[in-house]
DNA sequence: GCCATATAGTTACCTACCGTTACTAGGTTA
DNA sequence: TAACCTAGTAACGGTAGGTAACTATATGGC
């Protein structure tokens, strides 16, 4: 515990950028980590099926959300020709690498909000 | 890695909500994020000492986010009479045990951005 | 009293992003 | 031809994020 706050205040002080703000500007947005977290539980998925198993994300904001990631080259767009021709979305490396900070997020979330979430004491 | 991929899968198999998602929605935004690494770093702090700290943020964004995350129970916000009378704002228990997933993003962006940032290849 | 400084914000304003609904567009199947 | 699959885009409105200036309260110095 300590040990770990040290290393906080070792990586910011005095310096002008900062680990925290620097992955916090790339995927500090609900929808990023969410779609992030899906290509990595799910593997490839084409438009769709994303938009289906992330559920409440309208297309127009997928849409944007992964023009953005693909921009910060942390997904990579394939266009399949197939019978109809898919896209398929996949993580690249980077985007892969993200895995250990999406599944604290998860564990987290499940330590702490299970309850919370569903008597809605935190909305 | 196989082991904890089928750990994402589980946890969002078929139920209407997802500790991802959930997660995300409480702290998916740039600056909560990294008010809260401030406070884990630094302790307790004043409003001007957490804006300088931080550095980039307005009085009026960061007013804002201390009130979004009081509401969300992640703070406390306590008034202490001192000669001037200061406010002190803190982690509750339930910020505090964020420290996993900062820790996490701290060290993901120490490993993957460095470079990057410095050089300006992803922006 | 008057001014400067330090505390912690607020107000007005603007822009950019988020979100909803509807619609587009190419190709396949019946 | 029409229905249906794919993957989006267009138009529009509301909210959040951001800037610059200003408020408010209290302390200490002249």
């Amino acid at each position: 515990m300590d040990q770990t706050i040290q290393q906080l205040e070792v990586w910011c002080a005095g310096e002008d950028w900062c680990p925290v703000t620097a992955t916090a500007t790339l995927i500090g947005k609900k929808w990023h980590t969410v779609v992030l977290h899906r290509l990595l539980a799910e593997g490839p998925l084409g438009f769709n099926a994303l938009q289906d198993e992330i559920g409440g994300i309208s297309s127009k904001v997928l849409s944007d959300v992964l023009e953005d990631l693909e921009e910060k080259r942390l997904i990579n767009r394939e266009i399949v020709n197939e019978k109809p021709v898919r896209v398929e979305y996949s993580l690249t490396e980077l985007g892969a690498s993200l895995e250990s900070v999406i599944l604290e997020m998860a564990e987290w979330g499940q330590e702490h909000l299970t309850a919370a979430e569903k008597d809605g004491s935190i909305a």
